[in-house]
DNA sequence: GCCGATTTGTCCGTATGTATC
DNA sequence: CGATACATACGGACAAATCGG
């Protein structure tokens, strides 16, 4: 529950303007007002907005104010931002969510390995493969891998169900950081076999290195989306000098 | 120039990271601390470390401190975050980047187009096709739509330099905000008659509505990537209760 | 073109809350 | 429990951009 006060701020705006109270191209009342508003101090309206703004709702202009640009087309069903997991994805978005667990076993880390994840060669890990349905239709192939040392005595049940629920309420770990990856990559036989691929060859592939509070990257997940049902959004604010964006950057190896 | 203070102390703790000054897994030191070093506010401080977060280079622990989880691993050569243009993001990383114009015309927005891009029915548009070229190599088949009325005069020379420049530099239009979606799409014969596709059937697409100071949409652009070539990276945080990125959803379309 | 009112941008100092050790 | 650290919030000051008279 959000009980900071500018998380309240920034969600009340945000639904007032997704129900259209402020409509498209008009300017939020200022500063000034909102602070009257919401009885809070200009820095606590600032923090809102600036989160709006990081999301795509406004654009803050110098000298004029907060105007609205969030155009009601862009609804989606299904949010993989943050750290959420599959499980609180779906259910938010009430959606029938199932999975099913491919392969569950223990292995070491060699080289080629440790080149792909980034655990050290020798590490002790859990290698998980899942396949996530939404009503019905497969659409991610998940290849996990744990360090065994953080994501102590996992099971097969564990991973049908929720991992995430099992390492945060059970065991106390705290999820702090993720750092994820986006490219597209040739189909493998295993995600032919796995996922009903009509003539797509290649896959979304969201590749993420997530840390716990200790600093430690203990999990290494990629997740395999099907082309037609995969989409990622985000935006960029174009600042004085030049570039600049909001934690997002693309690259081009080499 | 960044002359904000924020801006310099995050350049500078974002290079002694960068070089390893910080080294991984360490600590910063505490804002009480950098408040001392930079001779500022604790407020500025914050928000230099805030920006650092928001990039995966640190993740800050409350009650502990701010500890760096940056890795020079993830050094790449060309980024496209932030709304930087091709010829920018090239000049910045050092590589031979040409241009071809494969079209150019103008157009009036029909239905279809309209649905594709979200300008309005009847807009006067120019329409252009760009492929992009480092180092010889066509990596991006660009497809632009520029409102006619704000994008005033553009001509096939000016496409074949830089867009940008010409609209900020000689219009002199203020660009705000950048909305962008990333989806994976199957190719067309446009993509393979341009681009050296080897066995690959996808590309990543990179659609983008651009926005002025007057709140206008007067872009969109799609940007077509060769799948061998394209990486985009983004860092999400997880809070308290449950979700939260930094400005970046990835949606199912339902 | 200038000036003043409005609005956002940056920064400061302080106080209080909360988590860690 | 106390010391340390980050998180939130307040109020005030000045700068910079915009717009209207």
């Amino acid at each position: 529950m959000p009980k900071a006060k500018f998380e309240e701020i920034y969600k009340d705006l945000k639904h007032k303007i997704e129900s259209g109270e402020y409509e498209f191209q008009q300017l939020l009342p200022s500063e000034k007002n909102l602070v009257i508003l919401y009885g809070c101090s200009r820095n606590t309206i600032r923090r809102a907005v600036a989160s709006l703004a990081s999301e795509g709702y406004v654009q803050s202009l110098h000298g004029i104010g907060v105007r609205v640009i969030f155009q009601p087309v862009e609804q989606a069903a299904f949010t993989i931002g943050g750290i959420e997991s599959f499980q609180e994805s779906a259910e938010r978005n009430h959606l029938n969510a199932t999975t099913k667990v491919a392969c569950f076993m223990e292995l070491t880390a060699d080289e080629r390995i440790s080149q792909r994840s980034g655990f050290p060669v020798g590490s002790s890990l859990y290698y998980i493969q899942r396949i996530r349905y939404l009503d019905g239709k497969p659409l991610i192939l998940d290849i996990n891998m744990f360090l065994k040392d953080v994501a102590k005595d996992l099971t097969e049940e564990i991973a049908a169900s929720s991992i995430y629920d099992y390492l945060e309420n059970t065991l106390g770990i705290t999820i702090v950081t993720s750092k994820r990856k986006m490219t597209v990559e040739l189909t493998t036989q295993i995600d032919e076999k796995y996922l009903e691929l009509d003539d797509y060859n290649c896959l979304a592939v969201i590749s993420s290195q997530t840390f716990n509070s200790d600093g430690i990257m203990f999990e290494y997940t990629q997740s395999r989306h099907r082309p037609d049902y995969f989409c990622f959004q985000d935006t960029a604010v174009r600042k004085k000098g030049g570039l600049q964006g909001n934690g997002n950057r693309g690259n081009y190896g080499v």
